[in-house]
DNA sequence: CTTTTACCCATAGCTAGACTATGGAAAGGT
DNA sequence: ACCTTTCCATAGTCTAGCTATGGGTAAAAG
């Protein structure tokens, strides 16, 4: 019964986690987990994307159009399912990505003002 | 019946407002109408504050023990209720800015992987 | 060989918080 | 007389992240 993973984390800020797997898949598609793993990688452990987050979201991706999935065995012999960006999806994800350029440059006039 | 306000707007990065605000009441105490004015100068009319997004969120702050409120007139001689960050109001500001510049770092990290 | 660990998917239910819509009141201009 | 601006606040909706839970398969550890 133990507290495990005490370390102290951060989570996604609420808004980013499209543009993030948007961002990822645009290397090429991958399955969930390891999208996650690439995230939590290339962000130097900070973000954690956790699995009740990442998959729901995929789903809604889906829906929205954004991705399309794949069921095919992974590297390691494994069901996986394989998600890559449709076009619709790389151009959500140059939305998105401006979008949140103009927000964080807006954040940081606020923030400046000393 | 018009369509007014139709120029593009940002809308508030979900998870930035309490900081936001926390850090427009680092500069003195201020009214709620004020603080979305300032807001929205400071960004170059980027961030817009809607007031039912400002409203609820100065209650929630008051609770949370963040800020202080006291009725006094405006400089219009307008009933108007001022805000002051509290001890714990700036405790809290130093945090979220810190997990803000965490979190944005590793999201630029995640971005700048070509 | 049995147990554990890592891999991989997914849903249900909770909650925070930002939005729209709506309401009010009082000051000042035209 | 009206309208605009200033100022406050709540109700109700909805997105989307979280925890908790559940499952299945391959490989490594004991």
């Amino acid at each position: 019964m133990g507290k495990r993973d005490e370390r102290p984390r951060t989570e996604i800020p609420p808004g980013t986690l499209y543009m993030l797997i948007l961002k990822t898949l645009g290397n090429g598609a991958m399955h969930g987990y390891g999208i996650a793993q690439r995230i939590r990688l290339l962000s130097r452990e900070v973000l954690e994307v956790e699995e009740g987050s990442l998959y729901p979201a995929l789903q809604r991706m889906l829906i929205k159009g954004w991705v399309a999935a794949e069921w095919r065995p992974s590297e390691n012999n494994r069901r996986a399912r394989y998600y890559q960006l449709t076009k619709a999806g790389r151009k959500q994800l140059g939305t998105e990505l401006s979008e949140f350029e103009k927000a964080m440059d807006a954040i940081a006039h606020v923030l400046e003002s000393a």
